[in-house]
Formats: C-alpha cells, sequence, structure tokens
RNA sequence: GGGCGCGUAGUUCAGUGGUAGAACGCCUGCUUCACACGCAGGAAGUCAGAGGUUCGAUACCUCUCGCGCCCA
C-alpha cells in the first residue's frame, strides 16, 4: 500500500477496485449470521426490477442507494442477508424500443414476422440487458448477481403459466368481450391503470336527431362526434319530463339515416347538456353498459390503428351520407363529421367544453375505448385478502400515509385486463380448436389446437417477483428461507401497479404477505421540483455524476435529502458538490490519522483495544468518545425507524464538526507533544472513533469507508484483512456516554469561540497573539482555549481586582472574558457590540417576566417548565448586568 | 367533484406545545504543517394568512390563499 495519499479524494480509482473485490470474494451471498441482532436470521429484498433495455436513471439511484443502504446495515447486523436483483422484460417498453429500431432501418415488425421479431428482441435483449446491472455495480449495490432474474425466463415464466392457469382453474380469469382501453399506436388493450387521465380544452358538440315521422328533433350534446358512425340509441333519463312524450319512438341518425330508439336508462345524468345522451355501444365503457341492459346492436367503426370502418354498417344505404370517410384517422373523421353536420343543418351549438382524454402511459397516444375479447383477473375476491393483510398491520407501509392510498385503490377495483395484443412477453397458456378451449402449462396433445397470441400485461408476471425469484413454483431452499422478503423499496407511483399486485399474488400462492414493510420514497426531480425529462433539459445523469463525484456522493446526497415524509427528492448539483465535499473530509481526516500512526506499534494496538474510560483522562477523549457512542445509537435508531435522512445528517455533523473541527484540532496538542503516553492514548481514540465511524458509514458511504477501514487495518492491526462490509455494526458503550465530559466541554467550547469572536470582531490578525483574562467559577481547560485561539497569557480568576484595560469581552453562561486588545480596539465598537448583545437580552428578559408574572403560567404549567424560565431570568439578569458595566467601564 | 401532500433564512429542507435550526449561497479574515472539495467569524426568518384550543401555538384544530400530486 502506498504511504502517499493524495490530498483529494480520487473515487474513480477506490470504487472500481472494492467493487470486484466484493464481488469476487462472494460477499454478496446470504452467509448465516451468528452474532449480533441479526443471528438466526434472515433478511430479504427483492429489488424492484429495470426494465432490461433501459439505462440507471436518477430514480433507479436513489430506489436503489436506499436498499443498499439497509442490505449493508443488515449485513453487519449479523443478519442472513439476500438482496436478490433481476431486470423486467417491460413488453410495451422494450417492444417500443425494438420497433424503433427496426423503423430506422426502414422496417415494420411485421415485415419480419412474429418469430423472427422475437428473435431480435432477445438479441437486443443479450446485447444491452446487462447495462443496466453493470451501472448497479458502479453504484455499489450489495445484491446476490449469483442470484439475478429476468422475468422471461425459464422459471420465471413456469411460475407465470402457473400463475395464470391456477387462477383459471380457481375460477377467479375469464375470457370476455368487454370495451378495453385500446392504444391505437401500440395496438394493444391496456389495463385501466395504463392510461393517464389529462383535463384538455375540447368541445362540446350539440347535434339534432331528427324524430321519425316528426318535425321534432332530439338534441344531443357529445364531446366525440366521430362515434356518432356507431350510435345505436339516444338515451334519456326515465324521469326527464322533457322526453316522456317521445317514450316508444324512434330517431334517425343524422348522415347515416339509421333508425335508432330512444331509451330510457337511470345512468343518464339530467343534468348533463340536454338530458339526451348518444349511446355507442361498442366505444364508450357507459354506453356498453347500457348496451347490454338494453340489448343494442354493437357497432364497431374503428379500426385497431384507428382509423374509421363502416364494415359494421347495417347496408350500404347507410354508408352514402359520410362517403369517403372510410379508412380516415379518427381526428380527421371527427372535423368531417362536424363539417358534414353543420353544412345539413344538424349541429346547433358548439361550446367550450373541459374533458378527461386518456393518454397511452408508454406512448402517450390518445386511447380509444375499444371492444374486443381480452383475458381478465376477478380480482375482487384477490383485493379482500390485500386489503386485510394492511388494515391489519401485517404489511405497513412507511410513511404510513401510503396505507389511505393503496386501501383506496384496492376498494375500487375493477377487473383487470391481462391479455396484451404485443409479441414480447409471456404468451397466453390458452389454445383454441373450434369452440374449443384449453387452458394449461403444457400444449394440449392433438392436432388442430391454436394457441393465443396474446401475451400477458408485464405486471402479471412482475406480481410473482417476490416469490417466482426465489424458485417458485418449485418448492426451493430460498423460498423456503426468504420467503416472506422483507421490506419492499419503492415509489409510489408504482404502488398500485406493482406492490398492490405482489400483495395479492404473495397471499393467494404463498399464503403469506411478500413482505412486511412497503417503504415508499419520492421520485427525483431537478431543484425546482421538476420532473427531470430530455425535453426540459434538466437531466442529471447518475453514471456521469458517479464519474465525476464517485458513487459515494450520490447516494449520501441522495441519502441526506430524503428526510421527508416521502416527499420527492429535489437533487441539485450543489447537493451533490456537498456530498462530494463530505468524502473528501473523511479521506482527509483518515489521511491525518493515517500520516501521524506508526506502523504496526504493540504499545499502540495495545490500546486501541482499550480506550480510555469515562472520568479517568483526558476530557477531550472522554468528549468524543462520548459523543462517538451516542452518534452509534442515534444512527443505528434513524435507520431501524426508517429516517435515513436523520441518519445521514447525525453523521455527517458528528464527522465534520465534532470530530474533524474539534476532536481532530485538539488532538495535535498531544499528538505534536513529547508526552509518548499522551500520544498513544490521542492515537488511539483517533484510530478508535475513525474506524467506529467508517462501520456507521458504511452502508451509506461503502466504497470510501471500504478504502479507509482498509488502510487503517493495515496499519495498526496484525490480521488478515476482511472486508469492512462484513464487519460486526458497532454497539454503543453507554458507559463511555458521558454527559458531565460533554458539558464541561461545552463549557472550553464556549469561551473558545467567545475569544475567536473577539479576534474576528476587532480584526486580530491570525499571527498575533493575545492575553485573556477569564472571570468565572468554572475552569475551561487552558491548554484547548491557549491552543484554538492564540493566546500566549491565560488568566483565570474567580473575581476581578482591576479590569483591563482597552479591553473587548464577551459574556457567556458563567464566564466574563476579557481580551485586552491595545492599540486593535474600537471603543465605539465594542459599545455597540456589547450594547447589541444587552438589548436583545434585556428583550428576552421582559418576555420572561411577563411569562413568570402570569399566575395561570405558575398555577398550570408543568413545574418544570416554570423552574427552567426562573432560571433563565437569573441568568439573563446577571448577563445584562456584567454588559451594562462594561458598557459603563468604556463609556 | 373526492383524496393526499406541501408553504419556516436568498435557495433546498429539518424541527419542536415553552430561547427558531442545518446545509448551500452570501459577507469578512485566513495559502495555520489532513483537507481552499479547506479553516475561523458574521449577517440573514411576521415560521403563508385569519380564527380557535391553551397559561403559552411555528407546532394541535378549523377556514382562506398559494403550489404540487393522485383518483373520478
Amino acid at each position: 500500500m502506498s504511504e502517499e495519499l493524495a490530498k483529494v479524494y480520487n473515487p474513480a480509482e477506490v470504487e472500481q477496485k472494492w467493487y470486484a473485490f466484493w464481488e469476487g470474494t462472494g460477499l454478496f451471498k446470504p452467509a448465516a449470521g451468528t452474532k449480533g441482532l441479526g443471528a438466526g436470521k434472515t433478511f430479504t429484498i427483492v429489488i424492484p426490477p429495470p426494465n432490461v433495455t433501459g439505462s440507471l436513471h436518477m430514480g433507479h439511484a436513489l430506489n436503489n442507494s436506499i436498499q443498499d443502504l439497509l442490505i449493508r446495515y443488515k449485513r453487519m447486523n449479523g443478519f442472513e442477508t439476500l438482496w436478490v436483483p433481476g431486470t423486467d422484460h417491460a413488453g410495451i417498453a422494450t417492444q417500443n424500443v425494438v420497433e424503433r429500431e427496426l423503423k430506422k432501418e426502414g422496417k415494420k415488425k411485421e415485415d419480419l414476422g412474429r418469430d423472427k421479431f422475437v428473435e431480435k428482441v432477445w438479441e437486443w435483449k443479450k446485447e444491452y440487458g446487462g447495462r443496466i446491472t453493470c451501472q448497479l455495480r458502479r453504484l455499489g449495490a450489495s445484491c446476490d448477481w449469483s442470484r439475478e432474474r429476468f422475468t422471461m425466463d425459464e422459471g420465471l415464466s413456469r411460475a407465470v403459466k402457473r400463475h395464470f392457469v391456477q387462477l383459471y382453474n380457481e375460477g377467479l380469469i375469464y375470457r370476455g368481450k368487454r370495451i378495453i382501453n385500446w392504444c391505437p399506436r401500440c395496438q394493444t388493450a391496456l389495463s385501466d391503470i395504463e392510461v393517464e387521465h389529462e383535463n384538455k380544452n375540447g368541445s362540446l358538440w350539440h347535434i339534432k336527431y331528427p324524430v321519425e315521422g316528426s318535425k321534432e328533433f332530439v338534441v344531443v350534446a357529445t364531446t366525440r362526434p366521430e362515434t356518432m358512425l356507431g350510435d345505436t340509441a339516444v338515451a334519456v333519463n326515465p324521469r326527464d319530463e322533457r322526453y316522456k312524450h317521445l317514450a316508444g319512438k324512434n330517431l334517425i341518425l343524422p348522415l347515416v339515416g339509421r333508425h335508432i330508439p330512444i331509451i330510457k336508462d337511470q345512468f343518464v345524468d339530467q343534468e348533463f347538456g340536454t338530458g339526451a345522451v348518444k349511446v355507442t355501444p361498442a366505444h364508450d365503457p357507459n354506453d356498453y353498459e347500457m348496451g347490454m341492459r338494453h340489448n343494442l346492436p354493437f357497432i364497431n367503426v374503428l379500426t385497431p390503428d384507428g382509423k374509421i370502418t363502416l364494415g359494421e354498417f347495417g347496408s350500404d344505404e347507410e354508408r352514402q351520407g359520410v362517403v369517403g370517410i372510410e379508412g380516415m384517422d379518427r381526428g380527421k373523421a371527427r372535423e368531417l363529421i362536424v363539417k358534414l353536420l353543420e353544412e345539413q343543418g344538424f349541429l346547433e351549438k358548439v361550446e367550450d367544453y373541459q374533458n378527461s382524454v386518456g393518454h397511452c402511459y408508454r406512448c402517450k397516444t390518445v386511447i380509444e375505448p375499444y371492444l374486443s375479447d381480452q383475458w381478465f383477473v376477478k380480482v375482487k375476491p384477490l383485493a379482500e385478502k390485500a386489503i386485510a393483510a394492511v388494515e391489519d398491520g401485517r404489511i405497513k407501509y412507511v410513511p404510513e400515509r401510503w396505507t389511505k392510498v393503496y386501501l383506496q385503490w384496492m376498494t375500487n377495483l375493477r377487473d383487470w385486463c391481462i391479455s396484451r395484443q404485443l409479441w414480447w412477453g409471456h404468451q397466453v397458456p390458452a389454445w383454441y380448436k373450434g369452440d374449443e378451449i384449453y387452458v394449461g402449462e403444457e400444449p394440449p396433445k392433438g392436432d388442430g389446437w391454436v394457441q393465443d397470441p396474446d401475451v400477458f400485461d408485464t405486471w402479471f408476471s412482475s406480481a410473482l417477483w417476490p416469490f417466482s425469484t426465489l424458485g417458485w413454483p418449485n418448492q426451493t431452499g430460498d423460498l423456503k428461507n426468504h420467503y416472506p422478503t422483507d421490506v419492499l423499496v419503492t415509489s409510489y407511483d408504482i404502488i398500485t401497479f406493482w406492490v398492490s399486485r405482489m400483495i395479492m399474488a404473495g397471499l393467494h400462492f404463498m399464503k403469506n404477505e411478500p413482505f412486511h414493510t412497503v417503504y415508499i420514497h419520492g421520485l427525483v426531480k431537478d431543484i425546482h421540483g421538476k420532473k427531470m425529462s430530455k425535453s426540459w433539459g434538466n437531466v442529471i445523469d447518475p453514471l456521469e455524476v458517479i464519474d465525476r463525484a464517485g458513487a459515494d456522493a450520490l447516494r449520501f446526497a441522495f441519502i441526506s435529502l430524503i428526510a421527508g415524509q416521502g416527499q420527492d427528492v429535489k437533487l441539485s448539483e450543489e447537493k451533490i458538490t456537498e456530498a462530494r465535499n463530505f468524502a473528501n473530509k473523511i479521506w482527509n481526516v483518515s489521511r491525518f490519522v493515517l500520516l501521524n500512526s506508526p506502523p504496526s506499534s504493540p504499545s499502540l494496538n495495545k490500546r486501541r483495544g482499550n480506550p480510555p474510560q469515562a472520568g479517568g483522562s483526558e476530557l477531550v477523549d472522554r468528549w468524543i468518545l462520548s459523543r462517538y457512542n451516542s452518534t452509534i445509537d442515534k444512527v443505528s435508531a434513524a435507520i431501524e425507524a426508517y429516517e435515513f435522512g436523520e441518519a445521514a445528517k447525525t453523521l455527517y455533523d458528528f464527522i465534520w464538526s465534532e470530530f474533524c473541527d474539534w476532536y481532530v484540532e485538539l488532538a495535535k496538542i498531544r499528538l505534536y507533544g513529547d508526552d509518548l503516553e499522551a500520544k498513544e492514548t490521542t492515537l488511539a481514540v483517533l484510530l478508535t472513533v475513525l474506524e467506529g465511524t467508517m462501520k456507521i458509514l458504511h452502508p451509506f458511504m461503502p466504497f470510501i469507508t471500504e478504502e479507509n477501514y482498509q488502510r487503517l487495518n493495515g496499519r495498526t492491526v496484525v490480521k488478515p484483512v476482511e472486508s469492512l462490509m462484513v464487519q460486526p455494526w458497532p454497539k454503543a458503550d453507554r458507559s463511555l456516554i458521558d454527559p458531565k465530559a460533554e458539558e464541561a466541554m461545552a463549557f472550553s467550547m464556549e469561551v473558545i469561540r467567545a475569544i475567536r469572536n473577539i479576534r474576528a470582531e476587532f480584526n486580530v490578525p491570525h499571527t498575533g497573539e493575545v492575553e485573556v483574562v477569564i472571570v468565572s467559577n468554572r475552569q475551561p481547560v487552558e491548554m484547548y482555549v491557549k491552543a484554538l485561539t492564540k493566546v500566549s497569557k491565560l488568566t483565570i480568576v474567580a473575581k476581578l481586582d482591576a479590569k483591563p484595560a482597552q479591553s473587548a469581552s464577551a459574556t457567556i453562561t458563567g464566564a466574563t472574558i476579557y481580551v485586552p486588545l491595545g492599540g486593535f480596539i474600537d471603543l465605539n465598537k465594542e459599545v455597540a457590540r456589547l450594547t447589541k448583545e444587552k438589548e436583545r437580552l434585556a428583550a428576552e428578559i421582559i418576555k420572561i417576566t411577563e411569562r413568570l408574572g402570569n399566575a395561570n403560567f405558575v398555577a398550570r404549567a408543568n413545574p418544570e417548565a416554570v423552574q427552567k424560565e426562573k432560571e433563565r431570568q437569573i441568568e439573563y439578569s446577571e448577563k445584562v448586568k456584567a454588559l451594562s458595566e462594561r458598557i459603563k467601564d468604556l463609556g
């Protein structure tokens, strides 16, 4: 190991090296723990599988930083930890990507045919599928890569078949012709949640439908005039007086001439438009229901790619009024229909209207409600169990508020459309021969069977992820040891897509909830709270950050940003820089310790294992050991409570402020002194605290902590080098938590700050030494004060005979400090300074006095609060008195 | 329309029924032998607004306003 340590930390070198070491020595694999909290217990996480064609974005980086933190923490606590990695085949997304590639060559997937196309996707997967897993390694994710899974691999495909076949046999899956959400671009059905609704400014067209055999019209209002081609009725509310006289009559559909009935249906809202609505059973979910209730014909007027077809019209006569519309895109068709209606006097008026338009969540194309044969899951019985599991606390959401989102969604579920008209995915294991249907994990025997061409919704396979990755449907050892898993870490946007489905599937197939805790984090946004997107140009690439600042910095930036209750995380360059600087600080403090510690020394090693005991040694040692042990407790408790931001902040403050700014600075006194014993004791404390701190920081910043730990080991301890990641998590030694030492140290620190403040206020040069007189009954540690304030002569007295001339002063609790400044002092400035402080305190005293004068306060407030106020009153009064005297002296 | 979250220093955010905090940024002074990705010091807030509960509210309750999200 080189003794030359760079002044600036270079993460790139360090990170590559240690990841290879960890993975190479098999440390990511579960190993039975024997010690600590986790003895005999497992801790398991399954990764939310990223899309196989994807590359690492900030959302992944945040998500996996959290998972790795938990996994590393539990591993060090002695749990047999397993983090299962893998990727998702992401049906539509992946198919779209490959289609786009083909398009560049001027080809469509139909040119290749299904088999060739699927082959092409597999090739694509082979080439790019490893990309994201490599990127997760760059982040430091300690997944067990030997257990990596893919939703389309053999085992998981078998699991999906079992899923389908079993639900089918239990009567929980059916096939039927229903109105589903159809994406004309992807040309597939989508489930309800795959549709994003957006409020858009549109129009409401009022169209006149003539009454058969009369000069009267019924006016209907619609946002989608083009669908009138498929109208098979007009509906009114049975209670609507306006239409009572038209009972039993027919209307004549404008342009088309089709005779359609007026029907009465409770569903119709009398307040909407004219109270009469057109009914298009093949193109609207509500109209579909009405169509079923009233036995109306279903006329589909759209092709799968969103163009008009008149193929289902009853006669050529009907087509004559709309010649030329066939094959026209739905948007153009709307324009034409409106134009024709207007020309022929059927359009009464057009109003501005805001309505909600559904878009495909993958390609943003406007969705069509479309009538087709699809497979559905009856979710109600599954959902009931999934609701119960959360309601009775078997599964807990963190933060708790997401429980409500989940329950609200689960209680309003409609049947889940699981078939997709894609080529990439798990093909539905159902076969048809004439009217016969066969559902099974294996193809049926005999000739003439044709397999259903559809594939499953990707979420239908990822629902099984917590147990399919562990071997299900086989009863494997992993399944036995690691199911149920422990914590699922994900962002709120897929609670409905994924979390809820895993809970349903886990409870149904494994008879046990898939995890006990769902930790929900926010989405990564830019500094203004905007979504990161290429078109905004505000994307920060995690790989680029890792190259530039290190994975540790990225991880720490994220973890310190998630203090809120599952709020979105606003990532900024500044935050990354801050975390990078923190890494550099850690690097340099280790460098300091290493540069000052001799190569392995027996006497030092002996001391290392026996840190100074409370009460018996140097104050600053007792102080830092007290703070260090408190920090262990605080960090551990924060992680256990999922308060990761709090844990990060605790570490940041302890390392930077307490350890570096105070302990290290004061350690230098004895480190550079002549007393060998004091020197070794100091080193022992430095090493103890630094090494322990590397341990509790490891889950946050695995690379730099491993590097430092290894260097420390090499220097001072004679033992074979083991990885930090499998060292036991430090346990706070409560006997070293020493409030007296902390109190005493706080006093010295306050004295030092007061002197520094005076020096800075009066611009005493850094090199200029000053004399200080402290009037106090308490004793600050002279050595500390002298070292940190450049004081040449320090006098501490309980009472002052003669006040030092030409001096600035500070009044702190329990002491007045005089700093004679000779020529440096500006008396006016000093008087102003003291007066300001006096006024601040005087105002405070008035408030306190009022409070204490309030009989209600004294009588009702708790006695401790009253006592505290009294103490403050005395303390402040003394300070004000001292300040007044000083001002008088100077004036 | 229903639900949820947020509003605290210039910025990003913690926080607590009893003295308002951090980081970054800003200002001043320092190339002090771990670190200028640094050290020391400093300025900076009507805790969105109104009402209520309370001896006491930035915090708890209600309403209003503003921002964001989810569902219909």
